[in-house]
DNA sequence: TCTTTATTGCAACAATATTTCACAAAGTCG
DNA sequence: CGACTTTGTGAAATATTGTTGCAATAAAGA
């Protein structure tokens, strides 16, 4: 699916709010409400909106506790990695994982409500797993920029003066 | 706010799919659309829920490399580190930031469309900045899990099998 | 027991999303 | 060059969803 300056226009207002109109988003970018709700509609079922969810502030459900481990395996091996993925992903204090270049095989970040939550949890996912060599734990002191936007190309230039063509209109 | 197991209950459907009807919700957690209704306003109007957010996929903007940067600090005192803040913020590749103990002072996820633009932002947020000691990069071959959501105490064995009381009706 | 407060479900209502339709632009084929 | 097809549009009609008022229920305190 190509997009066009409008489908980016739009994403760019979704990924910040969902929850707008979709004449609000029509008007913020020059469409008619229909046609913003023909392109989500196509932004939705081509994939490239993978999601829409609400962002919870962990303090709110007791987990205050955000920190980040590198992990370094012994046997870099496809089988041992994908297992490896398994593992980290099903728990579900593992808020992201990443499988990474570098010093280490894996970036996790995980999301705890205490200190001793963690401590259970490295001795399940690193201490008990042989294939772990190393795991070095950064602990966050502030959330100082959280969320998953990506950069919009353009978006912020874009002018969106003209509706694209036709005005669709007999009277 | 103090929250009960149906608020739970509801964010944690919300954190994984905010389109869905209040009448669904409420289907799925033994309430009516109007309790729902109310329980989801006073949620978002408390801060609990912090945003409502569309997540697009990077590759669909281009935006398909991911990276991983540990940032350690000459002059820790807090001028130099706000001042750092601001500046990792205010980037928009900047996807994520976040302020650590360890080894390092700062983590920062950063998702771009190319190796040069990483190049760019280096010089321009590292390089050019006397106060970055030093700077680690991973390169995200696969995002394994990626997301914001968190654990929801007691949401998945919460049977919230009766509707809370009345049946508020007259006939 | 009686009162107060909070919260519910139902039903009417308002707002929003979705579909339908006629038309315009651009491309394709003869 | 002209007829036809495809794609996409805006406006209007329809369907769905969110929102609010109200009486009733339950819990807590006097």
């Amino acid at each position: 699916m190509q997009l066009d300056r409008f489908d980016l226009a739009i994403l760019g207002i979704l990924q910040q709010n969902n929850m707008m109109s979709q004449r609000d988003i029509g008007h913020a970018v020059n469409l008619s409400a229909a046609a913003v709700n023909r392109r989500i509609k196509a932004l939705n079922t081509s994939g490239i909106i993978q999601a829409n969810v609400a962002v919870i502030n962990p303090a709110s459900v007791n987990r205050e506790i955000t920190l980040f481990v590198e992990v370094e395996m012994v046997n870099e091996r496809k089988e041992y990695i994908d297992e490896a993925k398994r593992r980290f992903t099903d728990l579900i204090a593992v808020q992201q994982c990443y499988y990474v270049t570098g010093e280490a095989d894996f970036v996790l970040v995980i999301v705890v409500s205490s200190m001793i939550e963690y401590e259970q949890i490295t001795r399940q996912l690193f201490f008990d797993n042989s294939n772990v060599k190393r795991f070095r734990t950064f602990v966050t002191m502030d959330r100082v920029k959280v969320g998953l936007s990506v950069s919009i190309p353009e978006a912020s230039q874009a002018q969106l003066v003209s509706p694209p063509i036709n005005r669709g209109s007999n009277g």
